[in-house]
DNA sequence: CTTGACTCTATACGTAGGTATAGGGTTTAA
DNA sequence: TTAAACCCTATACCTACGTATAGAGTCAAG
């Protein structure tokens, strides 16, 4: 199939596979004389693993180790295991940094609200430097 | 001062100041005649400012609306606390985002560490498109 | 055989917030 | 007065993941 077929398919952009090609992680099957790429199924597949991949929050050069994996070799498993495992590290340390920012933001937003109602906005005298 | 001495007493990078200023957020109180900016006191406070805003997660955009405030009038206080809470919202939305990605790649290597040895492996399985 | 849809390459642009470099001029203290 | 340390502008580069555009060539249906 065509560049643009496979694009709908996957509901990703032409721009999109040939971005992916250029960063070799998607190669078109063949290449006509003319330069149309071509591809076929395994391409589709390929393509929506990397989709999905990415909807679990792994970055494309996550993707490209993940795609050089066997499904069945127990060393595979352990790497896409490893893998997972630092994208679930990551993932842990960016939530407990929005969680401290998230209370910091609701105490100086309770503040503002039920404190003084003149006077300095605690939120502004916040960024201000008073601690 | 120089803005070496600025940049160091904020530490920060004399290059961001710069941008700071492109960006129409810090502007020197003058210019020499060599083009050598100056800056005062209040600079500094404007610039370690800016840093603490950031630290609470607010954009440069948001900083150059929230440096615009007087700190006592009651509308800058409602427009602080307007903008914290957009910060607020968006903060919660990203943890809930987080949060079921973590889980999700719990569950796979869960799946992984304690089912079946043999046999393909689900994280694997999963990105190729097994619910 | 035409024409509209498709594809090609190359390059630039977008976000957000900077950082780096080149090639030059200025300041300041010894 | 000279040398180190500083500053200037302009431009390019960085991450990560694409998107947009221009100008040209190709394909397929009617």
């Amino acid at each position: 199939m065509k560049i643009g077929i496979l694009a709908r398919q996957a509901n990703v952009n032409i721009q999109t596979v040939r971005y992916y090609e250029k960063i070799g992680i998607l190669k078109p099957t063949l290449r006509r004389e003319s330069g149309y790429r071509v591809y076929d199924s395994a391409s589709l597949d390929r393509l929506l693993f990397i989709k999905r991949a990415q909807e679990l929050g792994f970055t494309l050069t996550d993707i490209k180790e993940l795609l050089s994996l066997q499904f069945s070799s127990p060393a595979s498993r352990e790497r896409a295991r490893g893998k997972a495992k630092e994208r679930v590290a990551d993932i842990r340390q960016k939530i407990d940094y929005l969680e401290k920012l998230e209370a910091t933001l609701k105490k100086l937003i309770r503040d503002c609200e039920h404190g003084a109602k003149t006077g300095p906005c605690p939120i502004l005298k916040r960024m201000a430097g008073a601690q």
